[in-house]
DNA sequence: TGCGGGGTTGATATGTTATATCAGTACATC
DNA sequence: GATGTACTGATATAACATATCAACCCCGCA
């Protein structure tokens, strides 16, 4: 069943496939171990493919028979997010499979406050007027967080 | 005593003096109330001039001799960050004064990750690379977190 | 085969941040 | 004095996150 990526539809069927795929071939080639639960919870973040948290991540995984306690979904999604497979949301305290997994990218996101769905785009924070403002001020910027909020093309018309 | 502010040394006493007073003037413009809860946490948040945590607040209040809960703190906070006197950091679960109360803005933040002192700068991010990738993908922007975290100039010579 | 180390998992407990709810109070207006 | 609105007090609970320590497993090595 098609779903919503970036606001648009697409083959979901074969972007978790392809995303559980890009992850075992980046951890094969640092030499990291994608273990079964490292892969399920990516696998829930890409099925369910928007921002979820961490304990509704925890309920599923409990679905699944396993009796698993909170550290359990956090330890999986530091490794995720470490290495670039899922991001936080900090805005929504949440986390979301990455969309551009294997690429080393800052992102940022649109979120859409009528439906919550979260679309990854691409950010260059140490740029533009954030970047001259850092530089004037002496701060040298190694990571941004750049989350936006307002209204995607779904909502636009219904929700105004 | 001299605190830092954007980095840098500045008198401290008349920021918090003309902190209080631009909230002062901005709420009998708009017809709020300035409250003495509301008030004594943006004086608190003045006085440290940091990220502040909400149950740091609460402590201090207590130390006044409230018997403060905490939705004693998260309304005033509330009310500060709706009428921009405050903002939220969102990466620290944290509060900071405003450094230009007053001024319609799109506060963006430098965030020293040795020291966790916090600068408060402007941002377009309806501008640049962000803004460009949501008019792409239909999306509008309402509002935006940006929060860089770095290495301030303090921390440069010291920390690395 | 036995040993030791690194990384992962299991399990318990706790810490931290935030909100829901409802009763009470202050003040302005009619 | 009745009414409405906004703010405050108080209790409880929800939601998010981490500390800690023991157990396990795989691997390399003697």
């Amino acid at each position: 069943m098609p779903a919503s990526l970036g606001f648009h539809t697409h083959d979901h069927r074969s972007c978790i496939a392809e995303g559980l795929a890009a992850a075992e071939r980046a951890c094969r080639a640092q030499g990291l171990q994608f273990t079964p639960q490292r892969r399920r919870v990516l696998e829930i973040l890409l099925q369910r493919h928007r921002a979820m948290g961490a304990y509704e991540i925890l309920d599923i995984l409990r679905e699944d028979g396993i009796a698993a306690q909170p550290p359990v979904a956090y330890r999986a999604l530091d490794f995720l997010t470490t290495h670039g497979f899922a991001h936080r949301i900090e805005r929504l305290n949440a986390f979301i499979a990455c969309s551009h997994p294997g690429a080393a990218h800052s992102p940022a996101f649109l979120i859409c406050r009528h439906c919550d769905s979260v679309a990854e785009t691409l950010a260059d924070p140490a740029r533009g007027r954030l970047g001259r403002a850092a530089d004037a001020a002496g701060f040298t910027i190694e990571c941004a967080v750049v989350e936006a909020e307002g209204t995607c093309p779904n909502c636009r018309g219904s929700a105004g």
